[in-house]
DNA sequence: GCTTGGCACTCCGGCATGCAGAGTGCCAGG
DNA sequence: CCTGGCACTCTGCATGCCGGAGTGCCAAGC
């Protein structure tokens, strides 16, 4: 086990790094921190510290940074979560206040959280998979096609055509149309198949052949539509990543176009409490160099979709973390007076 | 006016610089393009095309790169459009054919379009100002609660909370959906205030509060959704950007998420035919270096929406546009089928 | 046994120098 | 008007040098 002031040395390396993103050497150290101990003396604990794999030399005689190892550690242990100041609270509810839908608050949430952090945003849409139907409507375009809408307790709104096996008439839709709200409002999306299966048989024979094929494209749409959608914005904080652009960018860049890898990432995260995954502890190889922040959050005390933040391992944690979870309550107390 | 061959000199340094990045002497050029004439007699042309604008060189004794005007040249007067080849056309096809909704074209639309151009895509959803209203839905969630769906002719979904100034009855609402309907389906939305100005007249002076709110809504809903969303995809192209990374690459990001600057990018191109943005000619200044090729697309000869790309002033032009005006065929095709 | 000051060593980064290569501009001759 | 030749300029790269910062280790002190 490490002694006190061993990890004492080991946050003051973490939080002078990610202020100067140099290397910090013993002498610069006792200096800043006021360790009271000579440079010597941090010279042993800083030996010690590598050994144990929490801090790394860049080349000989350079200063230490910190390994993905050592910021665990000092997630883990040493660091707070840092609460926001009073005003930066006001201007996140003013902001988020303003959104008039679903796709405004969730806009608008990426670029607060970007703006907040100065890092990259991902926002996840409320899932599905938790939600209940708020309402199912059947609209006839034509004789024999037709538009199924899906409106979620969340607010989503989903559609999609129908082209029919068979002309339905308009008082045969209405019926349906009464049934399968009758059904299934209010009810979770797992629900839904039990409780439509045996809809066709109350219609005509010649009838049921559309009747199924609607049933088939709301199952359908249900199934589909629980694959998460997200948001990302602050790309541009990227840039102020590191010294060796173009081979640290890249590869973030890319993992970020590909949605299935942040849902994947999301996913990975405990659903309750601050998720933390640092460096290499994320699977994917293009953020090996990142370290990503997330939380969930839900309108009531259930998460319903996760949002953090993507940023280099040598990040504020304290601060991150702080405004990602100030963030996931506001959302919540959004969504949920809606 | 420039001779024949002192405009073969420009397309050639053009063509080599975008192949190699790198300024472009006399010699290289004799050598690689079979002009019939020594370097010498190159330099001549190349000092006489430099006092005219087209081209620069970084420093005294170093080749030649184009300028904003020699680009614009070449694009004007010495380039074609480079047709695709006929297996790329029918990857584009096939990877479009399988979109499932609005949001999925407009996905693969820009990732197709990303990868087909290696740049960053901008794909334009299919604007409201020219559409139809192909549906309007009124739902009552609560007595004095509604839930206004809009479907237009492009496919889109547009949803509205309304909290009533006072409850309404079903029928009312029955009543006040079928006369909507049939006042504003198939109309477009710069028909709709006018058409449904006197609809309160026709009620119980209880309802018209309610009814007022919900035609206010509604007309607000058409102006809303008539500012244009769009999509964005291939940013980690830009890491191909060029050598002096973080100060080129920083603005454009920035740029691209501020979705007004695209959009206003977007709107200054021309209605019909491609459009090509070099350089400076683009206002903003993030994008002085960089050039956006854009062109309209619509399911019938009607430009709907517009999508393009953006790179940098050093890209492959024919090529590029190239690409953008077959994805744009494609996409026009995809929408008149569905 | 932990802490401390001292000392030799290493390595990076910046700076000046030198040199080859590529490119230009200009001139005089065909 | 084209061409070959020539002197000139500038970049990029490799080399060498030096100062600074930091380390590791050792022996002395508390």
């Amino acid at each position: 086990m490490l002694s006190e002031r061993r990890l004492e040395v080991l946050r003051a390396i973490v939080q002078d790094y990610v202020g100067t993103e140099e290397p910090v050497g013993s002498k610069a150290l006792t200096e800043r921190h006021n360790l009271k101990v000579s440079p010597a003396t941090v010279r042993n604990d800083m030996a010690a510290l590598e050994d144990e794999g929490y801090i790394a030399q860049p080349h000989t005689s350079a200063g230490r940074i910190p390994t993905d190892k050592g910021y665990r550690l000092f997630v883990d242990k040493l660091a707070g979560v840092k609460p926001l100041s009073s005003p930066e609270r006001r201007a996140i509810q003013n902001f988020l206040d303003g959104a008039v839908d679903l796709d405004d608050v969730v806009g608008r949430t990426v670029r607060l959280l970007a703006q907040l952090t100065r890092q990259v945003a991902v926002v996840q849409y409320p899932s599905l998979t938790r939600s209940t139907v708020r309402h199912v409507e059947l609209l006839g375009l034509a004789p024999a096609r037709l538009m199924l809408v899906l409106i979620t307790d969340t607010g989503r709104v989903e559609q999609r055509l129908i082209d029919c096996p068979a002309p339905i008439g308009e008082t045969v839709l209405a019926d349906l149309r009464a049934r399968l709200n009758s059904r299934v409002v209010g009810q979770r999306f797992t629900e839904v198949p039990s409780l439509v299966q045996d809809l066709p048989e109350a219609f005509d024979a010649d009838d049921r052949a559309t009747i199924s094929t609607v049933l088939a494209t709301l199952l359908e749409t249900l199934v589909e539509e629980t694959e998460e959608r997200l948001m990302i914005g602050g790309t541009a904080n990227l840039t102020r990543f590191g010294h060796d652009f173009p081979l640290t960018i890249r590869p973030v860049l890319e993992a970020l176009e590909e949605q299935v890898v942040l849902l994947k990432l999301l996913g990975e995260a405990k659903d309750s409490g601050m998720t933390v995954r640092i460096g290499h502890e994320n699977q994917h190889e293009g953020l090996s160099s990142t370290s990503v922040v997330s939380v969930g959050y839900g309108s009531g005390d259930e998460a319903v979709a996760k949002l953090g933040v993507v940023g280099p391992t040598r990040m504020d944690y304290p601060g991150t973390m702080g405004a990602v979870r100030a963030v996931a309550r506001y959302v919540g107390q959004i969504l949920a007076e809606s």
